[in-house]
DNA sequence: GTAAGATTCAAACGAACGTTTAATTGACGC
DNA sequence: GCGTCAATTAAACGTTCGTTTGAATCTTAC
């Protein structure tokens, strides 16, 4: 009896307002970014009242951590939890690298999947918002982040035991970037070459091929930092 | 003679105000963006008037575009150059992956170790700006990068006969993407884990860190699209 | 039905934005 | 020395921004 007062027209429970405002903030902060998508436009294509955002969040920014949180804290633990799962389930052996990739990326399939919770939208938001200058994105998604990474950096370590941490920690700064920048990529696409959009849009597809190429990546032989400038110092004096 | 009138003062030259303009340009934008780089703040912090950036430049969207061009074009024509030349020198035989990657790599070091031409400033702009929503800022990056895209996509289908097309394109674009999210990062590092400013700001080692995990990448066996949903669904329905 | 509280609304706030204008300044060829 | 033109300057343009306000409206419980 409570869901059912929740209705379509104003003034009929906040909530849905609330929900309105989050979706068409999605979408718009995703198409435009943080800076560029005004609150009058956002609250005109709601269909929300203009003072509604600072009613119901307080300002712009918290709007924007709002939405954030509303699919990455779900998303994060669901990461969490599948990839305790799988480790207990090939105990005593570590998990392989392709599996915790796996726990890394079906949850945020799931999400892209599922159009009741924003659909392909928020993911490519996400990739966004990683690159976005503002100090204020970037602190709250290093506190949102922290914990997961942690813990997939965590099995990451397990799972290659040879690998230097700090090496790993470059590899996974590299597998972030590889998968963010791809999940930003609406029409970025384009720079690189002809991909039709049914391709781009297919976020399975995308990241079936984003996996293996990672995978590689991952188990790559170690760098050669002992003559760091040598061969390039070569190939630039041979420029001049 | 020229170049002795060019003094610092203002009504000296106005090449003086214009690159003083650029410089400071660069800057900002690598650190705020470009919608929160006020003209205001730039022209102060430049030490010019407020209205030099209309006059020399025209809107604040073509000083954008401005001061990318004047260190890209250079750097992209650096690139092809130098893949010509180890083409070259390879003929008959194709050009191995990681050279390729070295011409893509060289020339981006070359201008991150030039103080005169902004250093890692630029990089870091340009990293940002790949991932910048704004719609003047992707056509002008598709159109500045077309060209070259497609001259190492060509050398990289020569290197990889066996790999398709379509694969190529999307591997060249996972490239882009760790590339430019890790040239982008000035505290991005700060989301995956504890890495010194020491390393984080050497471009070098970074980038000989990225190139053996590129080149794996590159080399990774082709995924497997037929069973596209299979084990995926079989993750998701576990969980539920 | 009415009081209390939550929500919506139109309107206005002051500040900051990109851009334009008209006057002023300096350099340079004649 | 004077006219020409490029460059700089201070001021103002009109617009848009995020946020606040106080009244109006709806919901809810008694």
């Amino acid at each position: 009896m409570e869901a059912k007062v929740i209705a379509i027209g104003a003034h009929r429970g906040g909530a849905a307002t609330k929900e309105r405002i989050l979706d068409t903030a999605e979408a718009l902060f995703m198409e435009h970014g943080f800076e560029a998508t005004s609150l009058r436009s956002l609250t005109a294509a709601a269909g929300v009242n203009l003072a509604a955002v600072n009613y119901h969040f307080g300002t712009k920014e918290e709007l924007f951590e709002a939405v954030l949180t509303r699919r990455l804290d779900p998303m994060n633990q669901e990461r969490v939890e599948l990839l305790d799962r799988l480790e207990r389930k090939a105990a005593p052996d570590p998990l392989s690298c392709d599996r915790i990739l796996m726990a890394l990326f079906v949850p945020a399939l799931r999400l892209a999947r599922d159009p009741a919770r924003g659909g392909k939208n928020f993911l490519r938001l996400l990739g966004r918002a990683y690159a976005d200058p503002a100090p204020f994105i970037r602190h709250f998604l290093s506190e949102q982040y922290a914990v997961t990474i942690a813990r997939f950096k965590a099995a990451f370590g397990r799972a290659l035991p040879h690998l230097p941490r700090k090496e790993l920690s470059w590899r996974l700064h590299f597998i972030m970037g590889a998968l963010s920048y791809t999940l930003a990529g609406t029409d970025a696409h384009k720079i690189i070459s002809e991909l039709s959009p049914r391709e781009t849009n297919n976020d399975e597809i995308l990241l079936r091929r984003l996996a293996p190429f990672l995978l590689a990546g991952l188990n790559a032989p170690l760098p050669d930092l002992s003559e760091v400038t040598r061969e390039v110092d070569g190939a630039l004096a041979r420029k001049r």
